[in-house]
DNA sequence: AGAGTCACG
DNA sequence: GACGTACGTGACTCTG
C-alpha cells in the first residue's frame, strides 16, 4: 500500500526527545546493575503514549523516529564552527544513546538514522515526500528549526507539552510565516548551534526586515536603503556570512534517504517484542501497563543487585548444529534478511580462503540473528582441490555469488542495523574487498577487550569456553593443518555449515553475554570512544599499506650477506673450529667450555646466556670473537626480519606492504603490528635505518612523519603531579638535563652528555617501575649507586614515589588499575608471592602511564580521517607506531596536513581529560621514512 | 612449541 | 633476608 491521501505519517524526532528527556527527568538507574536509564524511560513512556494516545480519527497510519547519527554533516563543509562549541554528550546519557534505539525497536517502530544527515534534514525530506503524495504529516518535536516545515498539511507538535504548532504558532515565534523562517534565522543566528548569522540583529528585527524586503537575497541587495546605521553596516559587512547561515538553517529536503515512507506504517505492538525488552531495562510500571494493554503477562523482573563482575549469565539455548539453516536460494535469504531487519541487529561473520584479508576471498557468510538461530550462505565452494590446468568446478547448491551480496548489501551498510562481530576488522576488511562498507559494528572481541584486558585473551575460542562454557569447532577439524592443509572453499558445504553459522551463533551469544556488562563495569566510554570507532580507521590504513621499495631491500640483502659470509670465517677463524654462528647453544660453548672465558652463566634451561650484554661486556674485555659475534648478529638480525621478510610481504597487485594491527593484543590500550610488524622497523642504528629508506611515497607525494615528544614522561608529570617536570614542559625545557640538573646540582649550562644521560635513564626507569638492579644493569653502575641515585629522585621528586605506591595499593585493592581516560588494565598477579610480586607492581605502575598515551593517540587516530577531510586534503594516514602517524600526501599539500594532524594530536586529550602539561608534536617530511622521522 | 635473541616505543 | 627484576610488543632461528 502506497502512502497518499486519507494517510497521516508522525514523524518523531528522537534525538530531540532523548536530549529533553534526559535533562527534565532525575536520573533513575537500572537497579540490577546501575546502568543509567533515565532518558530511555522517559523515551518510552512516549513512545507509549504516541502507541496508546493515537486511536482516534488523528491517529497515524505510518510513523517513523528519526535520529541524528553523527554529528559531523554537510554543514560542517560550508561552516566548520557549526555546532563546533557544543558540550560532548554527559557520560551518563551515552550508553543510553543505542538502548533509544532499541526501544523503538522494540515497540515495532521504524526506527531511521543515516550517516552525514542531521535527523532534521531526514524529517524534512519524509514530510515533503509524504506532503506530495497528499498524507498528512505531524512532525513531533519542539525544534525551531523544523518550524520551516509546517503548512500545506504538515504541522508539529510538541511531544512533552502536548501542544499543535501550526502557522499561527510558527508566526508567533518567528514575526513571519514558516516559508520565511530560514530567512529569519540566518539573519538573527543561533548562538546554541553556532550560527553566525547577522551581528546586532535578533529575531524581532529580522522578522521586520524580512518583512519588508521578502527575503535575505532581496534584503542584502538593497541594503543601502536601509535607514537605520547599524543595521545597514552589520547587513553589508557580514553579507557573505548571512548567505552561509541561510545555508546552513535550510533542511536539506532531497536527502538520497535508504528506508521509503511506504515501509513506515505502522505495526500492531507485540507482546513478544516489547515485554522482554522493558523487563530488561526493569521498567516496572511502563511493563506492566504494556502487558495489560496487550492482555499478556508481565514478564517477571529481576532486579537484584548483581556484582560488578558476577553478572547473571543470560539463559541461552544450547548450542544445537542441526538447528542452522543453510540458504541455497534468494528466497532463503531474503527470510534471513527481513529477519535482520525485524530485529535491528544481527551477528555476522564470513568465511575466506586465507587468514590475510588482502589476499583471501570470500568462501561464505554467516548471519545470526538471536542465540541459537543462524544461518550459512555458501557463495564460492568448489568440489576437490583443482588442478594444475585450473581451478575446481564450482560446488552445487549455493546461490549466485554476486546476487547474494547486493541482496545483503543494503541491510549491511543500513545505518538502522547494527551488525555484530568479532574481530570485525577482519570481516569489514573482506567486505571492502567486494565494495561493501559494514556500517555500524559493534565488535564482542573489543567488547571483550575494553571489560577484560589483562585477565584473558579475546579470541573467539577463549571467550566462548570462558563465557559460553562451549568449546567451538575447531577449524583444523575441516581444513586439516601442515601440508595437507586445504582452503575453505575446498571444504564440503555440508561440513562447512555448522562450523561456520556456529561462529556467528557464539558471537550473538556473546554480545547477549557481554554487552550489558560494559555500562554495568563503567567501560562503555572507553568502548564507544576508542575502541569500536577505531576499527574503520584501521582497516582504511591496513587496506591502503605504504609502498616500499623492493630493489632497495634487495641491494641490502645481498650486501648484507657478503658480510655476514665475511664474519662467519673470521668467527670461526677465531674459534678454531666450524660452528652455527646463529646456535645459543653451539656459542656459549665454544665461548665458555673451549675457549674458557669467564661470566659464563647457565639460565633455568642449563644453557650459557650468550645474549648481547653478556657478549658486549666480554667484547669490552678485548675478546674479538664476541665482539664478531655481535656484528654478525646484527646483520642477521636486519636481513632476515627485515631486508628478507620485508620483501615477501610486498603485496603483488597493490605494490606496497600491508601490514595488520591487533586492536586487543597489548594489554595496556597499545596496538600491535603484525604480518609484517612495522612498529619495529630499525631507527637505532645507522645502518638498521637505511632499512627505512625502503619506505617510500607514491610519486608526486611525501611522507609526513608526526611524533609525540616525550609524551609518557608528560602524562607522568600529569598523573603524579609532580610541579617541577610539570613546569619544565611548560617552559620547553629539556627534561632529562632538567632532571640531570636538580639530582645532581649541575647548572643546565654546564650539563655534560653523560649527567644528562643518566638522568634520562632514571627518567625511563621510573615509567618502567624503576628498580635499583635494572637501573644498574641499564647503566652498568653498580647497585649500589644505582640506589643512591634513585633515592636522590625521589628526594627530589616526591610525588613520584607517592604515585608508585598509591598505584600498587590501587591494584591491590580494585585488581586493576585505571588510565586518565577510564580504561581498566587488570592486573591478576597483583599480590603474588615471590618474584611474581616484583613483576604484577612495575606493570602495574607501568600501565596507566602507557595506556594513558596509548588512548591518546587512539583517540587522535579517530579524528584524524575526518580532519583531514574536513580541511579538503589528500594526505592518508599510513602507519601507528605507538607515538608516531605516518602520512603520505601531494608535496604541495604537506604543510598543510601537518598543521591539520599536529592541531588533532597536540589536542587529543580534549575534553575528557584536561593535562596540566601541554603535548607537543614534531612533525618532518621526506622521501623515505628515515627522512621524515 | 618453547626458549633465546633482538628490533621498536 | 632472599628472591631476581626495568614496561609493552612481534619475528626469526635453533632445538628437542
Amino acid at each position: 500500500m502506497s502512502i497518499g491521501k486519507g494517510h497521516h505519517l508522525h514523524l518523531i524526532d528522537g534525538s530531540g526527545f532523548i536530549f529533553r528527556a534526559f535533562h527534565a527527568l532525575p536520573p533513575l538507574t537500572r537497579k540490577s546493575d546501575g546502568l543509567p536509564v533515565g532518558a530511555v524511560s522517559g523515551f518510552c513512556n512516549m513512545l507509549l503514549k504516541m502507541v496508546e494516545g493515537n486511536t482516534g480519527d488523528d491517529a497515524p497510519t505510518h510513523l517513523a523516529v528519526i535520529f541524528d547519527h553523527s554529528s559531523k554533516t554537510f554543514r560542517n563543509d560550508i561552516y566548520p564552527q557549526y555546532k563546533a562549541q557544543r558540550p560532548p554528550l554527559p557520560e551518563d546519557l551515552r550508553p543510553q544513546i543505542p538502548l533509544t534505539r532499541e526501544a523503538t525497536r522494540a515497540f515495532g517502530l521504524c526506527c531511521i538514522e543515516q550517516e552525514g544527515w542531521e535527523a532534521d534534514d531526514l524529517i524534512a525530506t519524509f514530510a515533503v515526500q509524504a506532503r506530495d503524495a497528499g498524507a498528512r504529516v505531524t512532525i513531533i518535536s519542539s525544534d525551531k528549526d523544523l518550524m520551516q516545515l509546517v503548512g500545506g498539511g504538515v504541522e508539529m507538535m510538541d511531544g512533552m507539552k502536548n501542544v499543535r504548532i501550526g502557522p499561527e504558532e510558527v508566526e508567533a515565534k518567528f514575526g513571519v510565516g514558516p516559508e520565511k523562517v530560514v530567512d529569519v534565522q540566518a539573519l538573527a543566528g543561533d548562538s546554541v548551534d553556532n550560527v553566525p548569522g547577522a551581528p546586532g540583529i535578533g529575531i524581532k528585527t529580522a522578522a521586520l526586515l524580512i518583512n519588508e524586503y521578502g527575503d535575505v537575497e532581496t534584503l542584502l541587495e538593497r541594503a543601502e536603503e536601509i535607514k537605520q546605521p547599524k543595521r545597514r553596516q552589520s547587513l553589508i559587512e557580514n553579507a557573505e556570512q548571512i548567505r552561509i547561515s541561510k545555508q546552513l538553517v535550510t533542511l536539506e529536503q532531497n536527502v538520497p534517504v535508504e528506508v521509503g515512507i511506504d515501509a513506515m506504517e505502522v505495526q500492531p505492538l507485540e507482546a513478544e517484542k516489547v515485554l522482554p525488552f522493558l523487563a530488561e531495562m526493569e521498567f516496572r510500571t511502563i511493563t506492566n501497563r504494556v502487558a495489560e494493554k496487550l492482555g499478556a503477562d508481565a514478564p517477571t523482573i529481576d532486579d537484584t543487585p548483581k556484582g560488578s563482575t558476577a553478572g547473571k549469565e543470560p539463559d541461552l539455548p544450547t548450542m544445537d548444529h542441526s538447528a542452522y539453516e543453510i540458504v541455497r536460494d534468494e528466497a532463503a535469504l531474503q527470510v534471513w534478511i527481513d529477519r535482520a531487519y525485524e530485529r535491528g541487529y544481527v551477528s555476522v561473520d564470513t568465511e575466506t580462503t586465507g587468514l590475510d584479508e588482502m589476499r583471501a576471498g570470500l568462501v561464505g557468510v554467516c548471519l545470526a540473528i538471536d542465540p541459537g538461530r543462524a544461518c550459512y550462505v555458501p557463495l564460492a565452494h568448489v568440489n576437490g582441490t583443482g588442478d594444475l590446468l585450473g581451478g575446481a568446478e564450482r560446488a552445487e547448491g549455493q546461490m549466485d555469488f554476486d546476487r547474494a551480496l547486493e541482496m545483503l548489501r543494503p541491510m549491511l551498510e543500513d545505518a538502522s542495523i547494527l551488525k555484530i562481530l568479532q574481530n570485525a576488522k577482519y570481516d569489514l576488511k573482506i567486505f571492502a574487498n567486494e565494495g561493501i562498507t559494514l556500517t555500524p559494528i559493534d565488535d564482542t572481541m573489543l567488547i571483550s577487550y575494553a571489560l577484560n584486558a589483562g585477565l584473558h585473551t579475546h579470541g573467539m575460542d577463549a571467550l566462548s569456553e570462558r563465557y559460553l562454557d562451549h568449546k567451538p569447532i575447531p577449524i583444523k577439524d575441516l581444513i586439516g593443518s601442515g601440508k595437507k592443509q586445504i582452503t575453505f572453499d575446498q571444504v564440503k558445504i555440508d561440513e562447512a555449515a555448522p562450523y561456520a553459522a556456529e561462529d556467528a551463533d557464539i558471537t550473538a551469544r556473546l554480545w547477549t553475554t557481554l554487552k550489558p556488562r560494559l555500562a554495568a563495569e563503567h567501560v562503555t566510554t572507553v568502548y564507544e570512544t576508542m575502541e569500536r570507532p577505531l576499527v574503520p580507521v584501521l582497516a582504511q590504513m591496513e587496506r591502503y599499506g605504504i609502498k616500499v621499495n623492493r630493489d632497495h631491500l634487495s641491494r641490502m640483502s645481498n650486501s648484507f650477506a657478503q658480510k655476514m659470509a665475511g664474519l662467519e670465517d673470521e668467527i670461526q677463524k677465531l674459534a678454531g673450529r666450524k660452528f652455527n654462528v646463529g646456535s645459543p647453544k653451539q656459542l656459549g660453548e665454544i665461548l665458555f667450555d673451549e675457549m674458557g672465558l669467564e661470566g659464563g652463566k647457565k639460565g633455568k634451561t642449563g644453557a650459557y646466556s650468550t645474549g648481547a650484554d653478556v657478549l658486549e661486556t666480554l667484547a669490552a674485555q678485548g675478546h674479538d670473537l664476541p665482539a664478531r659475534v655481535l656484528d654478525w648478529r646484527q646483520l642477521s638480525k636486519l636481513k632476515s626480519t627485515y631486508t628478507d621478510a620485508l620483501q615477501e610481504h610486498i603485496h603483488p597487485e597493490t605494490g606496497r606492504v600491508h601490514t595488520s594491527y591487533s586492536i586487543a593484543g597489548a594489554n595496556t590500550g597499545r596496538l600491535a603490528s603484525t604480518d609484517p610488524n612495522l612498529q619495529n622497523i630499525p631507527v637505532r642504528t645507522e645502518e638498521g635505518r637505511r632499512i627505512r629508506e625502503a619506505f617510500i611515497p607514491e610519486e608526486g607525494n611525501t611522507l609526513v612523519s608526526l611524533d609525540y615528544s616525550q609524551i609518557e614522561l608528560r602524562i607522568l608529570a600529569h598523573i603524579a603531579d609532580i610541579p617541577a617536570l610539570k613546569q619544565a614542559f611548560r617552559d620547553g625545557l629539556d627534561i632529562h638535563a632538567m632532571t640531570a640538573s636538580e639530582m645532581f646540582d649541575v647548572p643546565l649550562d654546564e650539563m655534560t652528555p653523560d649527567v644528562r644521560r643518566q638522568a634520562k635513564a632514571i627518567n625511563f626507569g621510573v615509567i618502567y617501575g624503576i628498580s635499583a638492579f635494572g637501573l644498574a644493569n641499564n647503566l652498568r653502575i653498580p647497585r649500589e649507586d644505582a640506589k643512591a641515585f634513585i633515592d636522590r629522585y625521589f628526594e627530589r621528586f616526591p610525588g613520584i614515589r607517592q604515585y608508585m605506591d598509591e598505584t600498587v595499593a590501587f591494584a591491590k585493592e580494585h585488581k586493576y588499575v585505571e588510565t586518565l581516560f577510564g580504561r581498566r588494565i587488570h592486573t591478576p598477579e597483583i599480590g603474588a608471592k615471590g618474584p611474581r610480586a616484583g613483576f604484577a607492581n612495575r606493570a602495574a605502575i607501568n600501565a596507566p602511564i602507557q595506556g594513558t598515551a596509548a588512548d591518546i593517540i587512539r583517540r587522535a587516530m579517530i579524528r584524524v580521517p575526518p580532519a583531514i577531510e574536513a580541511a579538503k586534503l589528500p594526505g592518508r594516514m599510513l602507519l601507528q607506531v605507538h607515538d608516531e602517524l605516518l602520512f603520505e600526501v601531494p608535496k604541495d599539500a604537506a604543510n598543510d596536513l601537518i598543521e591539520t594532524v599536529r592541531d588533532v594530536m597536540e589536542n587529543a586529550a580534549s575534553p575528557a581529560v584536561h593535562l596540566d602539561v601541554p603535548l607537543t608534536v614534531d612533525g618532518g617530511t621526506g622521501s623515505n621514512w628515515a627522512e621524515a622521522h
